[in-house]
This record gives structure tokens, sequence and C-alpha cells, in this order.
DNA sequence: CTGAAAGCGCTAACAT
DNA sequence: ATGTTAGCGCTTTCAG
């Protein structure tokens, strides 16, 4: 690696001069700037980034702790998070939980020192249903921004960004209902999870607010989700008079849909299904299911924007995003 | 952050004593070593990354540069080179190409300055029909070493971890055709690809190889990944005489049997399907969906250990690891 | 307009 | 056994 004494040595000037020269200062002579610039490119010279990082203080990276890549909808949010924070300067270094407590707790320390200016974390399960919130705010006492998206920790005071999942689960419910459905179930391999209990407590909410609506509950909340697709088709063929099905997490509802297929169910006309899920897996079914979109490219936006709002700017109180939802119909709902 | 001077002041010694202390120096008495232990411990010390980078210039960072995260396949690579270098004290930096050339380049130049001690890599779509390699010499001039994954460039000099594409490929259609499939069809949106070429050339070579096959090759290349669904619902429908379909790639296996199975036909009595996939979509699968499993998590763990030998010890020459591919037959073939 | 010097936090050769 | 010093590459004040 070139670097500025090299520079300097060369030009016959000494290393500050190079160093403002590059940096367009006034102090420095128009044709010593030319001169400077012309060899820093030609040697292909680059600012040492650590020596930055040291002097100033910042490292331009942000930390971003994810519970599980595989799951599509984090993968999405981390392909939006690249994108801006890339666009803005910053590195991201990324973590992968694996939903266990100890490797969250480890990267927040890991990386705690020095190595980011802030971090962008979805909780793990196991700290979530432990309700470890300690190495949070051991982070936030360091002057660490952390800024918290979909799976979050309300005892902790940071940003947040994340979706109306109540709101969302109560609204889709509502419109199977509207739709004339009888017998409605919930299908939910995240009901451990905040963000489970919120959708769940939507869909009982719609369910308990409609007039015509009369049956009770049902809701399929068990099982891990490697069998969750047999525990769904036996589900069916026990229940073959349910009408509508919701999905409260990522895979469930396309797994209903192709199960209720395979086992002759006429779907929208006999049975209504509406995913939790973004366009990817529209094409692995047909009819293509309709869903709730979470958006989460607009997640890892407004994540990486929050979180460089409070690293560069100096902001106060902390604040909580919504992004909308949107319940897109498809083929697998009527009307 | 709590610095060796601040311990220092404190304990009333010098900076290197309580460096040569932490380090368990023989030089420093065992009771300095614990009083100065007992205080780091107290106040949380931990050493300021960016300064010891810069001092040893290692940063115990990888820099990772992936086409597309999305990618189920590659997000599995991702999540064992995580699991992998977090195990052996490194962190990920992760660039996301988009397929651009642009953004490899620019990734691999920001990076390129300090930040990583080497990278990992597979490349952008545009980078390889391009040809492009100049990049990657510029960087392995500055003695910072790259593993190549899956989508490898044959004239960079470097290590490299790939799959038996050809072979694989080939294995899985002569399978088809000893099953006395007579009409096979590829499916592949990724023919632009190197390991898309490799793939087709396994096909087409199984098929000549067979005294008993008698019909031309069928290729269903074209289009994008967009809207490949409606292309292979079309030629299914055209083609009601094909009776065995190879994926060449991660999804059209998928989506070929959802629509084979909407079409009528009976998987794998009339028709006979294999993917390019792993087991992530056997859930969204019923039958399910015999593959090519390409082990990406042994890909990923491998180009970790092949890049961090290359950065910790001092080794030769290239080396060109072949990660084992496997038939896994399930429920959309016979035998 | 240019340069010398200090310092970010750490390590290590070299005193004492 | 402990301390002093120099230096990694850079920025920035202060002097010339």
């Amino acid at each position: 690696m070139v670097t500025l004494k090299q520079l300097a040595e060369q030009l016959s000037v000494s290393v500050s001069t190079v160093s403002k020269a590059l940096h367009d200062s006034e102090e420095i002579s128009p044709e010593t700037v030319k001169r400077v610039k012309a060899l820093a490119k030609h040697l292909n010279y680059q600012p040492n980034k650590m020596a930055i990082s040291l002097k100033s203080s910042k490292t331009k990276s942000i930390g971003v702790i994810i519970p599980n890549i595989l799951n599509h909808f984090f993968a999405k949010v981390l392909f939006a998070i690249e994108k801006e924070a890339s666009s803005r300067g910053y590195d991201i270094i990324i973590c992968i939980s694996n939903e266990s407590f100890t490797k969250e707790l480890q990267s927040l320390e890991v990386l705690g020192n020095g190595s980011v200016d802030g971090f962008i974390i979805s909780i793990a399960e196991e700290t979530q249903t432990k309700n470890k919130i300690d190495h949070f705010n051991s982070i936030l006492q360091q002057q660490l921004p952390i800024v918290m998206f979909d799976r979050v920790a309300n005892d902790v005071d940071c940003d947040k960004v994340i979706i109306d999942d109540f709101g969302a689960m109560q609204k889709a419910t509502t419109h199977l209902i509207n739709e004339g459905r009888k017998k409605i179930a919930l299908f939910s391999n995240i009901d451990e999870l905040s963000v489970g209990k919120l959708r769940s407590d939507g869909y009982l909410k719609a369910l308990s607010d409609s007039k015509e609506y009369k049956n009770e509950p049902i809701m399929l909340t068990h099982g891990k989700e490697e069998d969750f697709d047999e525990y769904i088709e036996a589900f069916l063929i026990k229940n073959p008079d349910v009408d509508g099905i919701i999905s409260a997490d990522n895979t469930s509802g396309v797994i209903a849909l192709n199960k209720a297929l395979k086992l002759g169910y006429k779907v929208p006309q006999q049975l209504s299904i509406i995913g939790f899920s973004d366009e990817n897996v529209l094409k692995f079914t047909d009819p293509k299911l309709s869903t709730i979109s979470q958006h989460a490219l607009d997640i890892g936006k407004a994540s990486v924007k929050i979180l460089i709002d409070r690293i560069e700017k100096v902001t106060t109180v902390s604040k909580t995003k919504v992004i909308k939802t949107d319940l897109v119909l498809r083929q697998t709902t009527t009307h």
C-alpha cells in the first residue's frame, strides 16, 4: 500500500502538504495540488482506512446482526441495508446470531470495540424468549447507537423500525370475513416471537370484532419449522370445512396452498389463502398467492437512514418508524 | 472506550507494562499482572481494533463479495462463511455486487485499502460475460489473497472452490435415461454463466454418450428469471411428450414441478424431474423434488479455510478444491 | 503557501 | 521487573 509519506518523499514536500493537497485545502498552491493529485492517481494511492478510523474515531462501518440469513425476509432487508449503506459510504459487517443469545452477545461485544459506528439488529429468538436486554443497554451506554427492526425489544430505549403487525393481520383477516368465509384458520410457526404474537392478536381481534363471524378461532401454532408442512397437511385433511387460511409467517401460506391443491381443494372458490410473504414466492405458486407484503426493502433502507442520521447528526429522542404494509390480493382470494 | 493509557494512569504504571501484563508477558511480575487484569476486567477494557490493525497491518476481517443475496445458494454459502470465519476470530464485511461489474470493482477497491486481509468472491454475471479480470489481478498484486467460489475466472491465478458442474449434470441426465425417459429437456436461466455452460454441456454429453437415447437435446435457456415460469408453462403445454426435465438453476425445477402438477401430469410416472437446488425447496413441493445437491455449506466452509490458510501461513501455488455433489432421489424420479 | 510536531491506541525493541 | 521511545498512517494545530 502506498502511503502519504511515500508520496511526500517522491515530491520532496512534507507529509502534511500532501495530506492538505489531497483534501483541496485552500492553504496549498494550485500547482502543488495538481502535482500531488497526479502522483497520487498514478500510484493509485488509497488512504489507509485503519489510520483514518484511529484518528477520527469513526469507522464508517455498520454492524448488522440478524437471526437467520436463510429466511428470505432477513436476506431482503440485508440486501437493502447493504445497498443504502454502500451508497452512503458505509461498510457492512455482518453477524448471524442463528437465533442464539450467546452468539448475539458475542457479536455485539466483538464489534463493540471500535469496529463499527453503530448497529442494526433484529433480535434472536432466544434473546426474546429469555427477555435479555442488558447487552443492548451496555452498547448504548458506550454511545454506540442501535436501530432494531422487525423483532424489537420494547424495554430498550433505541430507534426502531417495525411494521404494524397487529393491524396488517387484522385487516387481512377482516378481508376473508368480508369474502364470506365462515371458518378461518391461522397458521404460524413464529408464535413465540413478539411479531408472531402481535399477528395472532390481530387475527383474534378481527374475528371477535365481527358480528357475522360465528366460529371459534383456530390457531395452528405448534411444531417446528422443519415439519410444519406435515402438520399443515394433516390439519387440512382433518378440517375439510375450513374455508379460509391466513399465515403469520413467511412460508406456511405457500405450503398451505400447495398442500390444498394436492388434496383437491378449489382455490380460491372453496378455500381462500393469504400468506405473509413477498413476491419471491410467487413463482413457486399457481394460482399466485395473495399476501401481506411487509416491504422488506423499505425496512432496510429506513434502518440505515435512521442509524446514519444518529451517527452523524446528534439527534436526541428515540423514534419508532412504522413501515406500512400492503394487502396484495392475487389469485388465492376472491373479490 | 477505556484505553491502555487510562489503565496505566489508574495503576501508576506505564502503558507498556499494562500492555505486556495483559499479554501475560514473562517480563511482568505476577502481582502486577493480577492487578492489571483485575482493573481491566473491572473497567471492561477492550483493545481498540483499529489501533491493533494499524500496528500489525492485519485486520482479521474478510471481504465477501457475492452477486445476489436473494439467491438461496449464495445466502447459504454466506451463512457457512460467517459461521466458519467467526469461529476463527474473523469478521465478515459483505458487499453485494448485484451482478454488476462496476459495483464489484468498487467493492474491491473500497475494501482493498486495508479494510480486509483477503477476499471471498463469486463473480458478477456482467464481469463474467465481459470477461473482466484486471480488477482481480490488481488486488492480488497488492498481496491480498482471493478465493473464488462457484462462479470463477479461469484466467485469474488464485484459489478456487467449485463443484463438478459438468459431471453432476451428466450423472443426473444419465439417471433419467436409465429410467427409460425418451425425451428429456433441460431448463436453465443461467446459460450465460460459466457454471451454466458446464451444466448444459454435461446434459449434452450424457445424451450423446447414450446408445438408447434417440431424441435431439431440448434446451429452454432463454428468458429472464422473472418470467421464466411462464416460459416453462408454455413449454409444457406445447411439448406434452416430454417425459424428463432437468434444471440447471436453483428455481426452475420447482417451477416445472408445480406447473406440471397444475397441468395434470402424473409425477413421476409420466414425467421425471430433477432440480439443482437444496433441501430448502422441499417444503414447497409435494411430491418432494429430487435434486442435485451442491452442498453450499461445504463450499462456504472450505472457502474460509483456504483463505485463512493463505493469510496466516505462507502457502505458494494456487489450488482448486472440488466439492462433491450428490444426486438426491426423492419423489419426482422413479427407481 | 509549506512544514514541524503532536497524537489517535497499540506494540516491541531497547534501555534502565 | 518496569519504563522509554519510536512508529504504524493519518489529520490538524501551530510556526515559519
